[in-house]
DNA sequence: CTGAAAGCGCTTACAG
DNA sequence: CTGAAAGCGCTTACAG
């Protein structure tokens, strides 16, 4: 790269001292309009763009935040709510001069190595923490570090840190309720991996919604939420006394993966099994039947998480608020039905 | 944060300079191997961490490389190949100390703007180039602003910089001799968006392939890298006089989406149409049939791009040379078979 | 083999 | 309203 212009340069050309032309870019009062005009103008002429290295040093940011994504192949690969996830972290941050400093991780203790170092490098002034575990040693981490950081979590759990909260738990409910409506009694779920926050969440909503309705939870397959792991929880029900005439899955893969099981097996969808996802991926409006879900707001989720991480990097001593970010609507598909339109076994 | 330990602690704590900390711990000649050992103690003990901030301002390197990604929406939604490539990225940079700073854009103008704010505030090295497209800008301003690049590219495009070739068009000269030798000569070919020279490699591959097999070549349809793309294309193939025996994809959303939508017109895949995609995505074993395919290896392609850019970033008057990165193998699947088995129209 | 000094490009009190 | 000076935390010639 040639050689830039510096701040230096520019109080030169402009016949001003260093203070005053740094003071007239960025805009603090203490310099007439004349001379801000002026000063304003050579470095435009000169095309100075300040260094953020330099700036860095002496204001103490980074303006970088970093996020950690771990397992990226199975994240990543399948589901849809990391590209809309991290253009709503950017529209949130790129206003205030930040970016994002995105890594991978292949587990979970080299994520926390990954957390650490992002931390003593000063690399990031704040992180993003997400796919939450039980007991997850990020949260603890964070703290020790003094790493300034903002979850996204279910509304159900409470943390020690800032929160953007996606009720996931509230989607299940709805869902639940609709198949309750159709005339389902016999409500079966296909939960996430059991160690993460989020399948929790959405287990209880389904386990809870049908005690609330005087009913007996059905089968619960532990699954995931990948399109392998639905297909695998249809070879689990399949191998049941009885089939339930409806099953809420954890998200649109496991669904997916789930009806191309349950199709295999010769099981008729919605006829026999009526089934729902959450999500709302593309992919849920290519399957037959198309998929009945709820749309989940990533991009949202991103912003908003994003923007509260700048406000706690401004005041690290803030008390730890959480923000519920809303969902989206219920999206309907043939995937649903009234129960009893198929043959038993 | 706690204040941290800074190397002027360290050098009074182990009782010399500061040029002689800088120099023992960067591990630089000059030094005693004792007193080189006795300062890497002291600041183990004093949890010294260089700050990269200062270290940046000095060495004239930000660190960092960036990677703009255009239509997240879309590129990264349903495409793994995302997912891998960035995994890849950071493999090959992270033992340099480098990280990768992720922007997303969501129009062309946009992108080239932030290149601009990337190179201009020095927040990175280098960067990466991806999804090129036919006469990209980015090329000529990359150049212009003097930021070292690396393209990622088809090994029939010649560019005035270092690139990392994937050679998707040799993957459908496979995939159209595996059809020809199955006995097919009507083969129709559903090509990427006309403007990206990735799209035009594959159709170029396609063509030149049944030429040379002494055929003239198939329907040819304007179609896309989405799975909606390859549903549109399947009703523009569905309008045609006849039916093409097979349908060769430029990857395999879109086939998926063509079998869907070729399934819904009720064709039969393949007694009556044969169909192949190129990728390797793990959806693609969850169609029905499983498509046939070539896999892509995008965690080489990421993985060979950034540490070229990184040789790059240390020799940027440095000739610009090209890798070849090897495709994976071909994956068959019972989307295909040989022409004839299902009735005419 | 080791140390004193300059400098990377900024910002920020502090005087005038 | 403006300028001179110090300092952010390093690295790197250059002397000794």
């Amino acid at each position: 790269m040639r050689p830039r212009a510096t701040i230096a340069d520019v109080a030169a050309a402009a016949g001003v001292s260093l203070s005053t032309a740094s003071v007239a870019l960025n805009g603090r009062p203490g310099v007439s309009e004349a001379t801000r005009e002026r000063i304003r103008q050579v470095a435009r002429d000169l095309e100075y763009s300040p260094s953020l290295r330099a700036r860095s040093l002496v204001t103490k940011r980074a303006y970088s935040i970093g996020f950690v994504v771990q397992s990226p192949a199975t994240v990543m690969s399948a589901d849809p709510f990391f590209g809309s996830f991290i253009a709503g972290i950017q529209v949130a941050i790129s206003a205030a001069g930040y970016v994002m400093v995105l890594l991978v991780s292949p587990s979970l203790s080299q994520t926390e190595d990954l957390y650490r170092e992002l931390a003593q490098s000063r690399r990031v002034d704040g992180v993003l923490i997400d796919q939450l575990r039980v007991n997850d040693r990020r949260l603890e981490l964070v703290r020790e570090l003094g790493l300034p950081a903002v979850a996204i979590a279910p509304s159900s759990v409470t943390l020690p840190l800032p929160m953007a909260h996606q009720s996931a738990g509230g989607a299940i409910v709805r869902l639940v309720r609709r198949l309750l409506h159709l005339g389902h009694r016999d409500i079966a779920h296909v939960a996430g991996p059991p160690d993460y926050v989020h399948s929790i969440e959405r287990r209880d909503a389904w386990e809870s919604t049908l005690r609330q309705a005087g009913l007996t939870p059905g089968p619960l397959i532990q699954g995931g939420f990948t399109m392998s792991a639905g297909q695998l929880a249809a070879e689990e029900l399949l191998a049941l006394q009885h089939l339930p005439t409806a099953v809420v899955c954890a998200n649109d893969l496991a669904a997916i993966g789930l009806i191309a099981g349950l199709q295999a097996a010769g099981i008729d969808v919605p006829g026999r099994v009526s089934v729902t996802g959450f999500d709302g991926i593309e992919l849920g409006a290519y399957t037959t039947p198309k998929l009945t879900t709820v749309q989940a707001t990533p991009d949202q989720v991103g912003r908003i998480a994003a923007s509260m991480l700048l406000e706690l990097i401004d005041q690290p001593d803030r008390q730890p608020w959480a923000v519920e970010v809303p969902l989206g609507p219920m999206i309907p598909g043939a995937s649903v039905a009234p129960p009893g339109n198929g043959s038993d076994l």
